[in-house]
DNA sequence: CCAATTTTGTACCTTGAATTCAAGAATCCC
DNA sequence: GGGATTCTTGAATTCAAGGTACAAAATTGG
């Protein structure tokens, strides 16, 4: 059967996510990779094909841990406006400051590698349709239950708080300034 | 005085944007822009002292055409609320098609550079307050004659619409979705 | 026209990125 | 335990990025 791997791939692969949403994908070497991950080049070659696969997985973990954050913050118990809220000011939330300069991956992703690797932005892409599902399904329940203006397209609003999270995430990666993210989460919340 | 250039350095800026809003700036090699600036090496390298500088002289550029560009919109006659919308909608608008796939200059900087690069940052930065202010003054124009509501806080939309543009852009690169962008629009203006 | 000065393109250099490979080590099966 | 197999390690390889040096050519003031 052969020797067994001395590493968890799992866990190479979680690594990896750190160090590719920090730097992006054409900052990141297999030299940091090595580092970060603990393992030689020869194993990291062997694991996953090559950088840009490793990136792939890398990009699909960290969707499926953003997806999953969203969906839990917007099922918790309470009405769902509040829900709405938490959800968007969880982006300006004290918890999440070590987080904030690294902005979104799926932005930063589609921000260096949008028109030229179609698969990394389809990924990103589904990452963003859930996560806008998600936004709607909590809306159109606003709306059942009277907390918001049933009146309203929900597909649109859902569209829109998507939208400015993304927004967000980019004034959040240019500077720490909470106040503006909590300007803006207050003038959408209003609004609605 | 010896000899003088035989070639447009406003040109050659001009051209190095176009290239590195397309392909950022680490993808973006000096042989790139020898082929795109159509000088040579030595003229590249003895007119901008690097790559870096002439990426930053390239930001700076973007920055003052889009701003105008805004500006200018924000500035035609008419109502305040149209000239907001129209701002808006321009980003989903057939003649600006070429280049949606490209995303915003500015937040593919933020993405590839932030946190990297603070001069780079700074410089969007700097963009992206003066397209506010200008978003800000078309609010207050439009609460003052009435077409918007004047309880609420000029820069809390201000900041909303701003990073509402900023989302569009992500979402333009990740794919011609034009009716996603027109569905966005339509959501944030019938809620101001 | 001459000298000074600058441009220009090529050739060259250095560094590091991305990947491969050879040799050794661990594991299982018989 | 021997052999087949798979993993690990780190050195070797390849290639291009980013920039420098240089020599030839061109332009200007005097």
């Amino acid at each position: 059967m052969g020797r067994l791997k001395q590493f968890d791939p799992e866990a190479a692969v979680a690594a990896a996510t750190d160090l590719f949403w920090r730097q992006g994908y054409g900052a990141t070497t297999p030299a940091d990779l090595v580092g970060a991950l603990g393992i030689g080049k020869g194993s990291l070659y062997n694991t996953f094909d090559n950088k840009r696969a490793l990136f792939g997985e890398a990009l699909r973990h960290y969707g499926e841990a953003r997806v999953a954050a969203l969906v839990a913050v917007l099922n918790r118990p309470g009405p769902a406006r509040a829900r709405l809220q938490a959800a968007l000011e969880r982006l300006a939330a004290p918890e999440t400051a070590h987080l904030r300069r690294r902005g979104c991956m799926g932005v930063n992703t589609v921000a260096e590698l949008g028109g030229r690797d179609e698969a990394a932005t389809a990924i990103v892409h589904s990452i963003f349709e859930r996560m806008e599902r998600a936004l709607q399904a909590a809306i159109e329940e606003g709306q059942r239950n009277g907390e918001l203006d049933a009146g309203r397209d929900a597909r649109e609003l859902a569209s829109l708080l998507m939208t400015t999270i993304l927004g967000m995430t980019v004034i959040a990666k240019m500077s720490d300034r909470t106040e503006q993210l909590h300007r803006v989460v207050h003038a959408v919340m209003s609004l609605i």
